[in-house]
DNA sequence: TATTTAGTTCATAATTTTCAGAACCAAATA
DNA sequence: TATTTGGTTCTGAAAATTATGAACTAAATA
């Protein structure tokens, strides 16, 4: 077997996170075996076998997350098989993209305070005032992101 | 009725959003009618008929969105009925945790990192800077709390 | 050409989530 | 005491989500 049973038990506790986080039993899981497995690539059997779920199952897991660029693979000459792993580096852009897409609630806001009565002064408010933050954290992200780039010689 | 046409469908969109971010469609609209609409506080009754959802449905919704401390109610001397509305008050103190939630992720991935092979060196410096990130994220998080407090004289 | 293999797709089964409707409870009122 | 009212709870239905297992493709191999 490629993971031990300590292994297999923090996979869960990820997977359940993940979970918790929007992605499915199965995404969860895969997520969990690359972060923690030694082993880096993973064929669709290998994955399928010690996570110990189906074939289809395992595969759409890894085409979603394919496609949500948390994952990749990889090719050897001469071997029809692909070897998936995490696309570890992305999380970073992942991280951004997720703020911002959160953030986006605040245009839907605006609707609504625009289209609000004038008579709730304090509600209106206080709706402005979450706006307000947002377009703060927004900017200030920015900044952030930037900063730890430098930090870490991104950019 | 108490929320126009034009208003009906701002609540929809917003319950798109809601929905995508973990809340049931009722609770989901709850928090959009309580946002868009005129009139601030309202019964269950009230909610359940504009919304065209059962009782149960409203019922079940409002007392989660009451745990989750989104919502609260007034009442009204001598009237028996609770009037709902939204604690948009506390909105700071939501994101707040719901940041610290998402970053507890990196407790899981410590151990993740601590219980790896030390053979898969670049994989592992990957890991270990996005648990730094989200240390760096959470510490100037609490900068960027205090600095909007201040400026807006809440601290 | 027949067979194996890696991966995909499909039908449907199992599970989970969410909701509706009815029954119910407790307090207030008639 | 009987009735109304606001709210809660329960049962089961509907809907949505996930997963299974089998059938299927297409490419490689024997």
């Amino acid at each position: 077997m490629n993971v031990t049973a300590a292994q297999k038990r923090l996979i869960e506790k990820l997977g359940v996170f993940f979970e918790g986080h929007g992605e499915t039993p199965a995404e969860a899981r895969i997520v969990g075996l690359f972060m923690v497995a030694d082993q880096l690539e993973w064929t669709l059997e290998e994955i399928q076998q010690t996570l110990g779920i189906s074939k289809s199952a395992a595969n759409n897991a890894i085409n979603i997350l394919l496609l949500k660029q948390q994952v990749e693979y990889v090719t050897k000459p001469g071997d029809r098989k692909k070897y998936y792993k995490s696309k570890i580096e992305q999380w970073l852009t992942h991280v951004e993209e997720h703020l911002e897409k959160a953030l986006e609630v605040r245009l839907l806001m605006r609707e609504a305070l625009e289209q609000r009565t004038k008579a709730t002064k304090e509600y209106n408010g206080a709706l402005k005032e979450m706006i307000d933050f947002m377009e703060f954290m927004l900017s200030h992200h920015h900044e952030l992101f930037n900063k730890w780039k430098k930090l870490k010689g991104k950019a």
